[in-house]
DNA sequence: TTTCAATGGTTACAAATGAAACCAGTTTGG
DNA sequence: CCAAACTGGTTTCATTTGTAACCATTGAAA
């Protein structure tokens, strides 16, 4: 059996290393495991929580569904979040009128200083994380992932309301903090 | 209160959208969810089943510890995993006659037709995934990712054997079909 | 109206997970 | 030789997760 010196692509062997799904498996996760330890040293939060109040930091009021979608959790994720947010009294609800199965949720004024005082922490994360890239590296990572988003966004999984990449969750928020118009 | 119209950087709101580790995240999870369909389906599956496949498929014999390094997954999924290939008869184990804590792995014919079958549906979804893309956005990626990865590395998690991006597990492995020199 | 399908949200139950304890076997260092 | 300290690997237990079933409400259709 003669062995294959130029690297890696016999036809009928998967080189795991350079195979996407992995790739971004292996760094997604390492990269959230590390972030994570902010947000769970500080606050004891996890992570559908720390999403859940980044939601809602970022966009104000919201409704939970309004939540799964934009922040890719599952409906029972954002529904045990939300509860135990709700119960540290970081956030309300508040019955909607016209509609009585919805609620909208809100940081009440503890739950915004969390947030706050996440904000800084998390886009220093981010930076240092960045930083060691160069300018050419930060900006393919960047157009690489906006392209693969775009088009995976074909997959996303449509069974329940898991459906990732934001359809118009837009809708159903009032009063952001900053209702970025573009 | 003045609404920006600068979209997404207020100092003090995070743009989820943007924010990396969630991009990464998501963006992972989509790809990964669409693809396990494939050997869940196929095989009934699950992740660490199929990592334990690639691993042994692409690189032959390991030991599980190996194994775990080189598919990032933490001690106790690749028991359990090993177990569960072991009970189909899609691998084998055989204790190492040096150290006797040490068994190796290797697949049997079953697990190796299995494995056979997969690859080219492994290598299909990637093509698939990959083809919507520019030949640029495809280099973006790639390049991107290989750098974070190369940097990413320094945070890993050190606890316990989850240690990510492969120490010198290679040492580990025998007469793995394409032992790729580079 | 009444009925039936859909939707927002929660809950019950089963499966997947991770931390820590554990059981060999091995090494180190008196 | 013997006792730590360590390493490969498994198991136990508590927690987290996802699926599916569920309640309440709404909307559309008959």
């Amino acid at each position: 059996m003669v062995i294959k010196s130029e690297a890696s692509d016999a036809p009928e062997i998967l080189n795991l290393e350079n195979f996407l799904p992995y790739r971004l498996h292996r760094l997604a996760e390492a990269v959230s495991r590390e972030f994570s330890r902010i947000y769970k040293d500080r606050h004891g939060l996890t992570r559908p929580e720390w999403r859940t109040l980044a939601g809602l930091g970022q966009r104000g009021t919201m409704t939970a569904t309004a939540l799964g979608e934009q922040s890719a959790m599952h409906k029972t994720k954002v529904s045990r979040a939300v509860a135990e947010l709700e119960r540290r009294r970081w956030l309300t609800r508040k019955p909607d009128e016209k509609d009585r199965r919805i609620e909208h949720l809100t940081l009440t004024g503890t739950g915004l200083a969390a947030y706050r005082e996440m904000v800084p922490l998390a886009k220093a994360f981010e930076r240092d994380l960045l930083a060691r890239l160069s300018a050419e590296e930060r900006a393919a990572i960047t157009s690489g992932l906006a392209a693969l988003e775009t088009n995976a966004w074909s997959l996303a999984s449509p069974r329940s309301s898991q459906s990732l990449w934001t359809t118009e969750f837009e809708r159903d928020c009032v009063g952001a903090p900053t209702t970025a118009k573009a």
